[in-house]
DNA sequence: TAATGTGAAGCCTTTCACAGCA
DNA sequence: TGCTGTGAAAGGCTTCACATTA
């Protein structure tokens, strides 16, 4: 493969193209053109053939993809052909959604952990994890889990974010927005609900213009 | 202003903008150099400069960002400078903790209204919020509801899609990957929690290599 | 002097068109 | 014929350097 950087745009779509095929894979199909599953997302077939094409020639040409061996190819590109573990801390409303959400399975993710400060909530059984406190992050290398999931009020991201990384932890997925990386080598995705609907609200002619609501 | 088109990449990181702006208004300050603020959010000054430039000038050369203005004025471009009603649909696990998020304050949106289509569930409160029938969705547009927020299971996600779009709704939030837009001039904004951490696992080598757990 | 606003360069991503293979 | 894989073109975004202004 003749390609010296992967876009960022293209690992973020594979997992689009993992959920599509695993759709596909239900429906007893064994071969995909770029084609038809371009029009089952919704996306366009040229770019998923670049995609693909910069991990290398997985289809073959006048036929189109073996649906069973591309989403093996694709697991392994993400790193999903083994067992991922997270971590959530901050078993809020949030957090127990996220500790409850059943979207993650698909992809092979077991949320081995949950952590919060409250007294009240240590103990407690969030489907079939146990809440512990947060003093016991320091376990987290030992029992292999890499990935952290962070759920706490804004107050309390930045020292959960400080305590992941001295945990060992090597990934952060945030639903807070509300903390500085510093120079750390850890990869960080914020998913910050209320910016994105700021950003949506751009994008929307508002249906009213209260009188004296409007400022300068 | 010259600029006949504006990055999305632009629109999407003002609302950071805001939120570090509204931050630091707090501490008694007036002024502030877009190299400050870019060193409070962690982004690059230029970028800050650069993007505010799409909107037309706000600062004084010398000086800086007049903070209360420049708060107005990114209000205003976002539409954020009046009342921006949504409605969700599906009170579960994620549904309930998204009511209940605190973090829709700052940027001045409420959600004015929740639907599910659970019996049990109608007529519940949640936070200050009764929950409806998805049958009264068509009340939104009296209502001057224009954007919607999905948080239904996948397959209920293009059924509430298509009603959301039925009941005049001009913008969706989703949390559910599971629906095709089609052709409808309306943005959407999807928040795929399992696709981004399939993302974040792309990025990290894992921690273990359990034998015979890897596929192919 | 201190900071903004912006043209231009450079880089990254998307789109296109088509050679080549089954 | 049908579909992949990819070089090249086009488009969009980021970064830089600096003229300009208070």
């Amino acid at each position: 493969m003749r390609y010296n950087k992967i876009p960022d745009e293209a690992v973020r779509r594979l997992p689009t193209y993992l959920r599509g095929l695993l759709s596909l894979s239900e429906q007893e199909r064994k071969k995909i053109s770029s084609q038809r599953l371009a029009d089952f997302l919704g996306v366009n077939h040229w770019q998923i053939r670049k995609d693909l094409s910069y991990f290398g020639g997985f289809g073959t040409p006048g036929i189109g993809y073996d649906i069973e061996k591309l989403i093996r190819q694709i697991r392994k590109i993400l790193k999903l052909n083994m067992v991922r573990k997270a971590a959530l801390v901050g078993v809020g409303n949030l957090g127990s959604a996220v500790l409850r959400y059943p979207g993650f399975r698909i992809y092979g993710f077991e949320i081995a952990a949950a952590f919060d400060n409250n007294p009240k909530k240590i103990g407690r059984k969030i489907g079939h994890i146990t809440v512990e406190d947060v003093s016991k992050l320091q376990t987290l290398q030992k029992r292999k889990i890499d990935l952290g999931i962070i759920t706490v009020p804004c107050e309390a991201a930045q020292e959960t974010f400080n305590k992941l990384i001295t945990a060992g932890i090597k990934g952060v997925l945030s639903f807070s927005p509300c903390y500085k990386t510093g120079r750390k080598k850890i990869k960080v995705i914020t998913i910050d609900i209320a910016m994105d609907l700021s950003r949506l609200s751009y994008y929307i002619p508002p249906s009213q213009f209260v009188a004296g609501q409007a400022l300068s």
